[in-house]
DNA sequence: TTCGTGATAGAG
DNA sequence: TCTATCACGAAG
């Protein structure tokens, strides 16, 4: 079965856009895929929430690669990010949050000690230790390798909310997590107002 | 709710 | 050198 890659020009638009898109579609690492249920975009200007906002080393890493190449960061001491590079009208990342296993579950359960599913790829740092994803793949190019890339789902229109994104303190109030509608393999459940839509109704 | 964990960056 | 700050996850 042939895997139909997502190329280099996917990741020349709006880093919102490529997170919306990416809603729906896979992920496959090696003999590890899943179905990518949640999103989070990160824009290199006027997000304080980015890393651009404070590490110059990824505004260099932007400078230095080319659109879809993996940016992978190590946090709280104990868990790997995988982002992905988008380079369009504006550049900026997309976190790849959460994914619905697909293929190689065995091994991610064994990876990760947990056997619910549900629960294997529900984190942005849960889904890097199943697909055992580390700083050795930093600034790998995921749209040559299909044995490392983001490929075409063969499903149907996807149904994605906008809601807002997790554990950031700095630029909250943006929509710019995107998940699939009553997906049960999200990192956290979606939350039904926005900050702002709440500042308005709680002002009323 | 709390706490461990280590890379990064900026201040002193 | 010292310190603050995390795009987190597991246990309680």
């Amino acid at each position: 079965m042939r895997r139909r890659i997502i190329r280099t020009t996917f990741f020349r638009r709006e880093p919102i856009i490529c997170a919306r898109e990416l809603v729906g579609e896979e992920l496959v690492w090696g003999t590890c895929a899943g179905t990518i249920v949640e999103t989070e975009a990160y824009l290199a200007e006027d997000d304080e929430a980015c890393h651009t906002f404070s590490r110059p080393s990824a505004r260099a890493f932007i400078e230095r690669n080319k659109p879809g190449a993996a940016y992978i960061y190590f946090s709280y001491g104990a868990h790997w990010m995988l982002n992905v590079l988008v380079k369009g009208a504006s550049n900026g990342f997309v976190l790849i949050r959460a994914l619905q296993p697909l293929s190689g579950i065995e091994r991610m359960k064994k990876r990760r000690g947990v056997d619910d599913e549900r629960r294997l790829c529900s984190g942005p740092g849960k889904l890097t230790k199943a697909f055992d994803i580390t700083n050795r793949h930093h600034q790998m190019n995921l749209c040559l390798d299909p044995r490392h890339c983001f490929a075409r789902s063969r499903g149907q229109d996807v149904d994605v909310v906008a809601d807002e994104r997790i554990g950031v303190t700095r630029s909250a109030h943006h929509p710019w997590r995107f998940t699939v509608r009553g997906s049960k393999y999200v990192s956290v459940p979606v939350r039904s107002l926005t900050r702002s839509s709440i500042d308005r109704s709680s002002s009323l």
